[in-house]
DNA sequence: CGGCTGATGATCT
DNA sequence: GATCATCAGCCGG
């Protein structure tokens, strides 16, 4: 499997959110154990969009959004959840793209173990349930998906099926703009009936 | 199936 | 003290 260099990988927020539906997500664990899945659903959070944790200038929580394009933005909410997200636009600019789900392809029995279910439907279809799976916490902040290491990208396994475009999930601010990506039809794309078809 | 709600902690006011 | 890019569990149809 081949890495996505950052040169290939689009900068542009938007853009990088439909490039990225398809496109592979890797882990690798101790042991030699990987996980790996393919990207079904996407938001971006845009550079002057109030949504975006960006928005309100650099933080120590915020402050992987404004690293190249192509680095993990770790953060956790909600008391419970990690979500992961890959940063955009050039350096010094805050953005990035909420992976909000993937479907499994290998290690699936780990990630069962991972999220305490054997439902393979309820593995990684939402971005809490994808960062379970993967394992994925703060250990993985600012990391460059483009080199080897616990986390990166590679290019696509599979055929891409036709791309839908809605609303974001969750959020209130700006929350009728069309940010967010998903495979049509997919089983593992999050949100309710009528985000994805 | 869809709708509702409590859990739980980092961050900011 | 409020907010928050969520989830599981429970309820009703």
């Amino acid at each position: 499997m081949r890495h996505l260099s950052r040169q290939e990988l689009p900068q542009d927020s938007v853009t990088l959110a439909r490039y990225l539906i398809g496109k592979t997500l890797v882990r690798e664990l101790p042991r030699g154990r990987r996980l790996t899945g393919r990207i079904v659903e996407t938001e971006a959070y845009l550079p002057g969009d109030a949504a975006c944790h960006a928005y309100v200038g650099p933080t120590p929580r915020n402050r992987a959004l404004f690293m190249a394009h192509g680095h993990a933005y770790v953060y956790f909410i909600y008391g419970n959840h990690f979500m992961l997200n890959v940063s955009s636009e050039s350096e010094g600019v805050g953005a990035g793209v909420l992976l909000r789900a993937v479907e499994p392809l290998e290690g699936v029995e780990l990630m069962q173990k991972h999220r305490g279910s054997t439902r393979l439907r309820e593995l990684t279809s939402g971005p809490g349930k994808l960062a379970q799976a993967f394992k994925i916490d703060m250990n993985l902040y600012g990391q460059d998906y483009c080199t080897a290491g616990p986390l990166w990208l590679a290019e696509a396994l599979q055929p891409v099926g036709r791309i839908g475009r809605s609303r974001r999930i969750g959020i209130n601010k700006n929350a009728q703009r069309l940010l967010r990506f998903y495979e049509k039809g997919n089983p593992f794309v999050s949100g309710p009936r009528a985000l994805r078809g």
